[in-house]
DNA sequence: AAGCGACATCTAACATGTCAGTTCTATGGA
DNA sequence: TCCATAGAACTGACATGTTAGATGTCGCTT
């Protein structure tokens, strides 16, 4: 007889999260456009009870903004607000990092390679989602091995406000950001035992990142047909 | 004539996670006990819908935990979480510290000194209340200053489970935290625009807490008369 | 007496209705 | 033409009703 999980118990909130996360990532629902609750309840066949749980979750991460008895939209592309996320993210990293290096099985160290290889081969093919993806897995080894249920919980709520940004760039982003290299030697470190190393080596990969909201043309007024 | 501010505008989630989130924190409303939204909302004479707005930021910062379809109660003080959370925190204090220094004003260090002032004040008057209240401003200097909302949102989510044991433990915790001599050093770096000494002095305070969760007597089992 | 299952009861999840604050718009006056 | 203003229309905050899932109890079966 095969072994048994327990049937995954989904809440309709749940889902409406992500899938109204996911849209605003992928910039399917573009910046500054508003969100009605009872559209988007509309559409995704529901109540607006769930739906106004799933938006007020996304308000504390950034990616939609509401004044109240007036409007709900999806938050512009600061540089500034992506930069400040990005800064809390790399602490959590680094922190995840350090406390996690001297806990390491062999078969986190194999999950980072795998998801190494995976990100290397996704950057070269130019697949935007699987890259993004494995680096998100490559980093979730380490976050997940901390044991740390805050730290998990702070980069899983300000990583999305940073994906926006490097889906919005891909062919650079995944370019910049994806730098196998350097994950490469932040894999080595781990293995190595190195707790410092890997925290510095996590710190550099991310730090690159708060660079690249500085660029130009990140924020050129954003959309301005936002219908 | 006066200059006019805006009226406070209020919402009721927010008055309403507020006012539960400080009563679990003072202990009021026990660890392990059960919440019902129905019953709060009778208590504070208003309907569910807010009071479950105001419960599900709870669940996100810690302090109450609920199972789909059947309870939501207030979690246990578990030395582990509390650690964690102090971590998280910790680190964004560091972060902090490192980049409001160089922006600090003749008016932030005024107002470190007077909460420090007031923090001393409290402590030996033993008023825990105060001296955490106190302890907050100080702190709350370098969060403002360094203008990142996302650390000061993840500093305000974190720092009330952490209280919730401090003010548990209030004599001890108050003395061994409140240490002014150390706010003091805090302040001279910052006053001399010494970011890493800052950074690290941030750091060394906000570490006791993380021993301080470790101590023995922190989770005997809670209160097991729950009711 | 032990184990199983039907059922009563309870809670939170979700649906829906109502109300008040905000913003848009059209109209009239300077 | 521009601005002020009234009021219409809109939207989200809050209230309340309904439903599905969970848990505990009790009686029946063996």
């Amino acid at each position: 007889m095969e072994t048994l999980r327990p049937v995954r118990r989904t809440l309709l909130r749940d889902t409406a999260y992500e899938a109204i996360r996911d849209a605003i990532v992928r910039g399917d629902i573009p910046p500054g456009a508003s969100v009605r609750d009872g559209e988007l309840a509309e559409r995704l066949g529901l109540s607006r009870a769930p739906v106004r749980d799933a938006l007020s979750r996304l308000a504390g991460e950034g990616l939609v903004e509401s004044k109240p008895q007036s409007y709900t939209r999806v938050t512009r592309l600061v540089p500034r607000d992506v930069r400040d996320a990005a800064a809390v993210v790399r602490a959590m990293q680094e922190l995840a990092a350090r406390s996690a290096v001297p806990h390491l099985t062999a078969g986190d160290l194999a999950a980072m390679r795998a998801a190494n290889e995976r990100l290397r081969a996704a950057a070269a093919a130019g697949d935007t989602a699987a890259a993004l993806h494995a680096d998100d897995e490559l980093h979730g080894v380490l976050v997940t091995a901390c044991g740390n249920r805050a730290v998990t919980a702070t980069v899983e709520r300000y990583t999305p406000l940073i994906r926006r940004l490097e889906w919005r760039q891909f062919g650079t982003a995944s370019a910049a950001h994806g730098s196998a290299a350097l994950h490469g030697l932040l894999i080595d470190a781990c293995a190595g035992g190195d707790a410092e190393g890997a925290s510095r080596i996590t710190a550099e990969i991310w730090r690159a990142l708060e660079e690249l909201a500085d660029e130009p043309g990140v924020d050129p007024a954003d959309d301005p047909a936002v219908r």
